[in-house]
RNA sequence: GUGGCUGUAGCUCAGUCGGUAGAGCACUGGAUUGUGGCUCCAGGUGUCGAGGGUUCGAGCCCCUUCAGCCACCCCA
């Protein structure tokens, strides 16, 4: 048996719906807040992630998926969407035409590493970037728009996060403030820590170890060591905020897996998803489009994880679509028009369903109440020669003959009044 | 890359002291001729993850290996 490929998962119609819905609702609510969906291959030049993500980061060290194409070119299956989507803007110079661009994308992202529970080598995004403009207003938009959405599609018990990391002209300062700080607290750091001190010092301060969390209770906080202009857009950030009514809380310790990010940084977390916490995280990056050889515009995203999305929704399936018609017919006549009957009607937008197999009545019926289908018709010789059919309503237990010219009509009067019930319940 | 746990029917899982494998669900047929869900009856399926070893005999014990899950690292 070929099987697929680890960490890389099917989802297979039952979790499809789930799926589709937190695509069709952040497609809808986006669009609301003017973002437009960009399209952009899920593999690029391996440069690009270099440059951006940052060599030393876990994700270019050891976590690209890499390869050699037949030209000789190294290329790299997209392990996130925001350089793409830059590549893109800076390429087709979009900025050209209007300096403010607001675009979203959705699609699967790799990385090669072991997988877990919210965690897996295929894994997908949903991602908006606003390019363009600094203002802290931006930034507390693209939280509102992120939290608005989440809850729009029932997902509870997350909390904002906010920080800033600063900018280049103030974050080495902090850094090595950190360092001092710790250097004399090294013996009481847990192995992993001691070597964050040298590779990554900012990591240490998100450490679950509770020895290090005690080690760096008094640490120094970035939020004391941004320059003028970041602590003034971190104030005004939080200002807009709560202008907005959007629930957040300060965390001075976050920390960022990519290099680019500056000044604001933000996730959404719970304690839903065993190790992982993050069901979306974003930041903004003020250096990328220049660092990428584009025009020097500021912008600022965010990705969401739909795998994590869909595993806190858990058991809140969506449910799928229910056949609106099972045609049930006894005779190789009365099944040529059912057959017939069913196209007509998946002309006309209605599902519906019948047997190919020339099975028993009772076995089709069967069938059609584990299709849950609304109606049945049932359609013999006798009913054949009458041009009617049996229309049996499967919730109410209801049965009564119908002329089968008039089928589809009377069908899509019944399927209304049901809505209309279903809405007034 | 490191560690722990788990692999038995399509799915979820039992399987005693080592004696050649079971249940529920699902599926199919039936319980008055042409009527679903509930109930009852009947029916089939397994390289017991794979390979090797111990043994008269292995689903069970030992070794190896593969896969999955979870955790570390790191991260959406």
């Amino acid at each position: 048996m070929i099987t697929g490929i680890k960490g890389m998962n099917d989802i297979l119609p039952g979790e499809v719906e789930t799926w589709q819905y937190l695509e069709e609702q952040a497609r809808r609510i986006f669009a609301a807040y003017g973002f437009a969906e960009i399209r952009v291959p899920v593999v690029e030049k391996t440069d690009l992630f270099c440059r951006s993500i940052g060599e030393s980061t876990d994700i270019v060290e050891k976590e690209m998926y890499s390869f050699t194409d037949k030209g000789g070119t190294s290329i790299t299956l997209r392990p996130e969407g925001t350089a793409s989507v830059m590549r893109s803007f800076i390429e087709h110079k979009l900025y050209a035409q209007d300096p403010v661009a607001r675009l979203y994308y959705l699609g699967p992202m790799f990385r090669y590493e072991r997988p877990q529970k919210g965690r897996y080598r295929q894994f997908h995004q949903i991602g908006a970037e606003a390019i363009g403009i600094d203002d802290p207003r931006v930034d507390a938009q693209l939280m509102a728009m992120l939290t608005h959405y989440l809850d729009e599609v029932g997902i509870r018990d997350v909390e904002l996060q906010v920080n800033s990391l600063g900018c280049p002209e103030c974050r080495p300062a902090y850094r090595q403030a950190l360092i001092f700080f710790l250097q004399p607290q090294l013996e009481a750091l847990c192995e992993d820590c001691r070597r964050r001190w040298c590779t990554n010092p900012l990591r240490v301060l998100d450490c679950k170890v509770p020895g290090c969390r005690e080690a760096t209770a008094q640490a120094p906080s970035i939020l004391d060591h941004l320059d003028t202009p970041c602590a003034d857009h971190f104030s005004r950030v939080r200002a807009a905020l709560e202008d907005l009514a959007v629930p957040f809380a300060v965390n001075p310790r976050m920390v960022r897996g990519l290099d680019y990010y500056t000044k604001t940084t933000f996730e959404v977390v719970t304690g839903n998803l065993g190790a992982q916490n993050a069901v979306a995280a974003g930041g903004r990056y003020d250096r990328l489009i220049q660092d990428l050889g584009g025009p020097p515009l500021p912008g600022i995203g965010f990705a969401m994880g739909l795998e994590r999305l869909v595993l806190l929704k858990g058991e809140e399936r969506i449910a799928p679509p229910r056949p609106a018609l099972f045609l049930a017919a006894l005779g190789e006549a009365a099944g040529r028009q059912a057959f017939r009957l069913m196209c007509s009607l998946q002309r006309r937008g209605l599902r519906a369903e019948t047997d190919f197999e020339g099975k028993s009545l009772k076995a089709q019926m069967r069938r059609a109440g584990r299709l849950q289908a609304r109606f049945v018709l049932i359609l013999g010789e006798e009913e054949l020669a009458r041009q009617i059919g049996q229309l049996r309503d499967m919730d109410a237990g209801t049965q009564e003959e119908i002329a089968l010219g008039e089928l589809a009509e009377r069908l899509l009067e019944r399927l209304g009044q049901r809505e209309t019930l279903d809405a007034v319940r």
